[in-house]
DNA sequence: GGTGAATGTGCTATCGCTGTCATATGGTCG
DNA sequence: CGACCATATGACAGCGATAGCACATTCACC
């Protein structure tokens, strides 16, 4: 037989509303009362029904984190942050796959809100950017948060941090070390994020007078294999790159499969950069030099900024930073 | 508003019961009300409230995955195969992190199952082998399955692989391609797995009337900085290993790395083997001899048994299978 | 044609909690 | 000292579904 919320009111002799009041922290309740009804609970060891709660009240304490994502560490990092933060609201965390190049996309996600109720989603790249899902959500009023949305959405928080400065950072890196070919492997096109790390490859080169040269340029999927068969192709050019920068460190971890594979030292004759400092950047040989993106932190404040929805949309930028590890060098030669 | 089992009731023309009944595929219902009732709750794009499901019924339509593992790509692919059978089910998972090591850890669990009511649980290691937690479930009575136990069980269904066997064929490979000395690193000691693996590395030896010497195990705990660690002291001895074998991916990944800083080539001068065939084994350099633990496949059956669990408890072993890469080689001079 | 079993449907209580409203007490202030 | 507000507590309805039972209807078989 379950302990229910009566159970503690006959235990504390006080009524059933009074327990629920403390429950949920309520003023009004008298010291002294608050107190013998917090030790019910404990004696007791009682645990309310979310079931019941949702069900009676306008809050589930549930939320949902929405992702599509196939770099587990990424994800890995995400689910983390939210996480810590849900644990310390006492808010259930419901991850969620999703697919979204699904038909039924927006069907799922309004099925999973309609069977849970839960309070508000967190989208993460590239759920983000999704149409359907985000329509889904204002029809229905529920609150989102996005991390690291590729598009601009005055009516709902978001945190994020400048990818084409990050990416601008890295390239400028390379240049001040002497490198003057500079190979770039573009994200999977879902992602915004692609672009724009794109973006500011071209506009460090710019700015430095290196002229764009598109055959530098080979798009990518943000895995392994995507990676190494951009520096296949990269190395096999009549005139490689002596440096190629790759929008992920999953992608990275390819080109320097490629590189041993090939005999090409790293990074005294190829100097090869990752993008986002996961952990593995340093399960490699050599460690990545990479752009630090603060992704556990990004995922945490997500989760704090949809708790304090009430207080109005905020856009919160993080900090990223350029990680020098060993497989850049200047370049030698020539 | 939010589209109720009444709602589909008036548009059907049918009780509230008669659509419960289609809900829950229950007999007694006429094909055409069947058929009148799915017309509505697809004209209506109704989903069933969870929350009222679970309280007045028996079930929840809910299961826990309880997990404290270190390793990114281990749990992600644990999450991916459960996710996979759940979605199937029409069941919703709860992904919750645990701490085997705390002290509230019983009342953890035991608050998680009050507040969702979950149908079941599924326990990934080292949560399966943690006593506070086995005992809350079985006072209880909530059905739960674990994966890869480290130790037997018969009340309840589990799915696992034979590390023995595994470690040994492991072992025994090495020592075919002509090594001795073959160093060996140990898992995380909360894992039970970490005892089976040494022991197949042992009996392997033993078999071959090759020595064991103490000298070449060394104590891991699963991450990559514990196989660089161990790898350190390994080559440091005066007769160092020409092979070591890593209780994981992550750790041999260290083990590569250390090999790389110091000019080791691999697999020329030092066989390299790791242990469960995550994406990282294909993500390093070169890419890694491992023994490929079927760990999607665990978690996918690991659902199923769940469940199934009806129909009685069963414990499934699962197929392993040693996957060689280069990171091994024959043992060259000496 | 009568009888019991199988099939099909609806009524109503109920799950465990929160929201709303009613009610009681004590303090402040003109 | 009465009016009013802040504080404190409880009674009761109701959230959206399922369970249990009552009540038709159909069918098979003697």
């Amino acid at each position: 037989m379950r302990t229910t919320i009566k159970d503690v009111s006959i235990a504390a002799g006080v009524s059933i509303k009074t327990v629920s009041r403390v429950l949920n922290k309520e003023k009004y309740v008298k010291e002294e009362t608050r107190k013998k009804v917090e030790e019910a609970v404990a004696a007791l060891n009682f645990s309310p029904s979310l079931a019941a709660r949702t069900l009676a009240g306008r809050r589930s304490f549930q939320i949902a984190l929405l992702y599509d994502n196939h770099s587990p560490y990424y994800i890995h990092q995400i689910q983390d942050g939210v996480w810590g933060r849900c644990r310390e609201q006492g808010v259930r965390l419901l991850a969620q796959p999703t697919d979204v190049d699904s038909a039924t996309l927006a069907q799922d996600v309004g099925g999973l809100i309609d069977e849970t109720h839960v309070d508000g989603v967190i989208l993460s790249s590239p759920v983000t950017d999704a149409a359907p899902v985000l329509e889904e959500l204002e029809r229905r009023g529920i609150p989102f948060v996005r991390i690291s949305p590729g598009t601009n959405h005055a009516l709902t928080s978001s945190v994020f941090m400048d990818d084409v400065q990050a990416a601008d950072d890295m390239t400028t890196h390379l240049i001040n070390e002497g490198h003057r070919r500079i190979g770039f492997v573009v994200g999977h096109p879902n992602h915004m994020a692609s672009d724009q790390r794109l973006f500011g490859y071209r506009r460090a080169l710019d700015r430095a007078g290196v002229p764009f040269e598109p055959n530098l340029v080979r798009q990518g999927a943000f895995d392994f294999a995507s990676g190494a068969d951009a520096a296949e192709t990269l190395l096999d050019l009549p005139e490689p790159p002596s440096a190629i920068f790759a929008s992920n460190d999953d992608m990275a971890a390819g080109v320097l499969a490629v590189a041993h594979r090939r005999g090409i030292a790293v990074p005294d004759d190829l100097s090869v950069a990752g993008f986002d400092d996961t952990d593995l950047a340093q399960l490699v040989w050599p460690p990545l030099t990479t752009i630090r993106q603060p992704t556990r932190e990004l995922a945490y404040t997500a989760a704090s900024l949809l708790f304090a929805m009430g207080d109005g949309v905020e856009h919160r930028r993080l900090q990223h930073d350029l990680v020098v590890r060993s497989s850049t060098a200047r370049r030698k030669g020539r």
